[in-house]
DNA sequence: TTGCTCACG
DNA sequence: ACGTACGTGAGCAAC
């Protein structure tokens, strides 16, 4: 049976551009409109099976309607770039999929779709008309069916001249009188004024017709009389203009819309191309494709007979891939290696490695000389560690690579990697392991087979990734910064920092006490015992049964944040004690109870997990647990940090950090001679700014000006704007808005740099840091007013933010090594983005004081001098 | 899993 | 006119 489907091409893409979230791939282009696209003909093939295929699209800007009214589809927004760009990809997709499109200069989508649907009920041939367009259905027919997409793009109505009565009550060539009356806004045909769709059905459903509605004008009554004689002319018009032409000259017959299916192969090539990893593992194309490309390759797995052959695999070897399980490698347990080399690859299990004849490749593993290339040599050098095993020799990390070419990629897999950076496809990790709750260890055939693919593709990926860091000049940034940091971090998680238990736990006491006490006395003054943690609970008492006023509304319910609290202070006496109950019960469940959870049994000692891919800015995150976020600015939670003591008996902690990194680094990157001068001179630039800004005397600034000047240097930071200044400061726009002005007057090299750097964000799609760190910024030119305006902070604020992370890291890395040439006793614990804290000897107090000031101050050369505070104690409290 | 809240730089 | 300050992780409630 013979079936055509024919698609409104603009329409489509229309409908998926604003039913999706602008996606974008790795180049910076915009594909939601196309993965829409996709998904719809996916869907259309699968359900609908069309014997014949076409896809119509508007041509030229000119249509044949404009002649006849110049003001057609005038006063419509210019069709956004973020879509204009994806139509050459819409239409080599249609290439790929090996579907007919047609256009034609002077004509619409419209027409064409009306010419072809004409011809179909000529020659009796079934159609389907896919569109999101409303006149369409003057179309339909007996042979031709209308499918509208409703919600989003994945629904559709279909309607037949039945359905369309059932609706409307109308036929289809009616449709184009209700359009004549009601006009339509979208392309500016007037119609009627006043005349909208429930109006104009009962005008048709009494006379017909346009002709007729204005015949028997006479007959209507009041305001409807006057309007539609008055606007007759108007009437006539817009049908006309809403009938669709069904007289295009077309040169092509049924035979060329014929659609035999699409080759997997080259939908397989578009698909990675666009980055639909979803789409090509639902069309299980990633192994299609995998078999197509994956040529002779010998799978081998080394079992306890084949130790014997080390000798000859080892020189083989150039990857290697360490699968760990779990979130956490420091509790991980590691189901096998993979080992690959340019034409075998290998598996062997942990269990065989551990074996007495394992010992040629363990050794191999440890030999600094023997260069390895693996995906995420941090995680793996944790896990072996854990098993006994110094993991030696990474010369390449294929995941530090893929986070410097992108750091905001979502998909960091391995199996991503491959789809996005051309080599052969792997099957996911999702997929042979399935995820968090589903999570099993196949069998060992399957399990074999995945590692050894994976460290392959490891191999295949290196050549390829080591070339596209080359290109953006980021060698230096990658083999002399993150590839080192990563052992560094290594180091210094695997060394963890000494807990005291005891200390932890009786501190946890206190908490409790004062715990029940204030929450009986909450209860009391509620008048009812309810969930304290729940937000939702306790804004049903604060704002339905007390009656407190609302000043903030979650999308879900009522805000009962802090701010908002602290606002609602004056009005009951219960809120005081919410907001204790707050501070306290944080305290307790994360600080308390979150960090004894962490106390590894073994070492006593808390082994954070520091990730070094995560952040976009190219900073560190801290995990299992965060020790980034220890508290320090109230004095009842910075006491948690006494509990963090050196680990032998008599060392001292030692704290040392950046003072003002940022604002340092903004002035070297802006050249601003202001800033450059007062940070030269040593000035305390909060008060430097305020005397500035307000035009007073150093012994003017009082401390609401410098309280002020403050929050401006903070939100300079940030990337300024009035809104979240005037938040900050509790002030309006306005008053926000001159201080800014008054800011960018003084410090006019700020200005320049936040201007341009918006600039060159806007020509190249991403900002760089010094060292040629990258963050793409897709949404720069977005037309939406907050996805663009929240790009262009992320563009001033990257750069600075990024710089100082860059900074750090380099002081971490020269440190470490300046340690290990001194064959210090001494070791580094922890970052804390502009902060580095150490255990120390008391023998090398003196020394290490210097030596951590010294690498950090001179970690990197600017036009300012970086200025380091160091501190110690006999914990972290008091290393302040 | 998502949303809210809150700890840090 | 539009309405968020930049970057993180963790605990808990509620779906």
């Amino acid at each position: 049976m013979n079936k055509l489907i024919v698609i409104d091409g603009n329409s489509i893409a229309n409908r998926a551009f604003y039913a999706l979230p602008l996606l974008s791939n790795a180049q910076g282009q915009h594909t939601n409109a196309v993965y829409g696209f996709t998904t719809m003909l996916m869907k259309l093939i699968e359900e609908e099976k069309p014997t014949h295929f076409l896809v119509a699209f508007d041509a030229g800007k000119v249509t044949f309607r404009h002649k006849d009214y110049k003001e057609y589809k005038g006063g419509r927004a210019k069709t956004p770039p973020e879509l204009s760009e994806q139509f050459p990809m819409i239409k080599q997709l249609l290439e790929a999929f090996a579907i007919q499109q047609f256009e034609l200069e002077g004509y619409e989508a419209d027409d064409i779709v009306g010419t072809i649907t004409k011809m179909a009920d000529e020659q009796q041939f079934p159609v389907l008309v896919v569109t999101g367009d409303k006149d369409m259905l003057q179309l339909a027919s007996q042979h031709v069916t209308i499918a509208l997409t409703r919600k989003g793009i994945s629904e559709m109505e279909k309607y037949d001249p039945e359905a369309i009565k059932e609706k409307y009550g109308l036929t289809p060539q009616q449709i184009v009188d209700l359009k004549g009356l009601m006009g339509d806004s979208s392309d500016n045909i007037p119609g009627i004024p006043g005349v909208g769709e429930k109006t104009g059905l009962k005008l048709l459903h009494e006379y017909g017709t346009v002709e007729e509605v204005l015949a028997h004008a006479d007959d209507l009554k009041g305001k409807m009389k006057e309007k539609v004689k008055e606007h007759a002319e108007s009437a006539r018009m817009s049908k006309e203009l809403a009938t669709i032409f069904r007289e295009v000259p077309l040169d092509f017959g049924w035979e060329s819309l014929k659609y035999e299916g699409y080759e997997a192969a080259s939908l397989a090539e578009m698909f990675t191309r666009l980055e639909f990893k979803s789409l090509l593992e639902k069309m299980n194309l990633s192994t299609a494709r995998g078999e197509i490309k994956e040529e002779e390759v010998s799978l081998i797995t080394i079992g306890p007979g084949q130790l014997g052959q080390l000798g000859e695999i080892l020189p083989r070897i150039q990857s290697i891939h360490v699968e760990v399980t779990g979130e956490n490698p420091h509790q991980g347990a590691i189901l096998g290696i993979g080992l690959a080399g340019e034409d075998a690859c290998y598996f062997i299990s942990i269990d065989t490695l551990k074996q007495e004849a394992a010992q040629p490749l363990v050794k191999w593993l440890e030999d600094e000389a023997k260069e390895k290339v693996i995906y995420d040599a941090h995680k793996a050098q944790l896990a072996l560690h854990w098993q006994g095993i110094e993991l030696r020799g990474i010369r390449f990390d294929v995941l530090l690579a893929g986070y410097l070419l992108d750091p905001t990629k979502n998909d960091q897999t391995l199996s991503g990697m491959t789809d996005q950076y051309g080599v052969p496809a792997i099957q996911s990790d999702e997929h042979v392991f399935g995820k968090g709750a589903k999570f099993k260890v196949p069998e060992i055939e399957v399990l074999s087979e995945h590692l050894c693919r994976k460290a392959l593709a490891v191999h295949r990926l290196q050549p390829v990734m080591q070339k596209h860091l080359n290109e953006l000049q980021m060698d230096e940034l990658f083999y002399d910064l993150e590839l080192p940091l990563s052992s560094v971090l290594a180091s210094m998680e695997l060394r963890g920092v000494k807990v005291d238990v005891q200390e932890l736990k009786d501190f946890g006491e206190e908490l409790q006490k004062k715990l029940d006490e204030v929450i009986s006395h909450i209860y009391e003054l509620a008048g009812t015992e309810f969930n304290l943690n729940s937000p939702k609970q306790l804004g049903e008492i604060l704002f339905d049964k007390l009656g407190l006023p609302v000043i903030k509304k979650t999308k879900t319910g009522y805000s009962t944040d802090a701010e908002v609290l602290e606002k609602l202070e004056p009005y009951h006496e219960i809120i005081s004690h919410i907001l204790y109950y707050r501070t306290i019960s944080k305290l307790q469940s994360t600080y308390v109870e979150g960090l004894l959870k962490e106390v590894h049994t073994d070492t006593g000692k808390i082994h954070t997990y520091y990730r070094q891919t995560i952040a976009a800015t190219g900073r560190l995150s801290s995990q299992f647990p965060n020790l980034q976020n220890i508290p320090i600015r109230l004095e009842e939670g910075r006491k948690i940090r006494k509990v963090f003591k050196p680990s032998e008996e008599g060392w001292r902690i030692l704290a040392a950090d950046y003072s003002q990194i940022e604002l340092r680094i903004l002035a070297h990157i802006s050249k601003d001679e202001k800033l450059i001068e007062a940070f030269r001179e040593d000035r305390d630039i909060h008060t430097k700014t305020a005397m500035d800004v307000f035009g007073v005397s150093a012994e003017q600034v009082d401390s609401e000006m410098r309280r002020r000047a403050k929050a401006v240097n903070f939100g300079i930071v940030y990337g300024i704007s009035d809104y979240g200044l005037s938040q900050n400061l509790n002030i309006t726009r306005k008053e926000a808005a001159a201080f800014i002005e008054q800011y960018f007057a003084v410090f006019q090299g700020v200005r320049a740099f936040m201007d341009d750097i918006v600039k060159q964000a806007k020509k190249d799609g991403y900002v760089s840091t010094l060292l040629h760190r990258r963050r793409y910024l897709p949404e720069i030119n977005a037309s939406n007013f907050n996805q663009r305006s929240f790009a262009e902070r992320t563009a001033m604020n990257t750069p600075i933010q990024g710089t100082a992370a860059d900074v750090i890291k380099l002081a971490m890395v020269q440190l470490y090594n300046r340690m290990q040439k001194e064959k210090v006793q001494s070791r580094m614990l922890l970052q804390v983005h502009d902060e580095l804290v150490l255990e120390v000897p008391p023998n090398e107090m003196d020394l290490m004081e210097r030596m951590v000031r010294e690498t950090m101050e001179n970690a990197l050369e600017l036009a300012v001098p970086l200025k380091v505070e160091v501190s110690s104690g006999k914990d972290w409290y008091e290393a302040k």
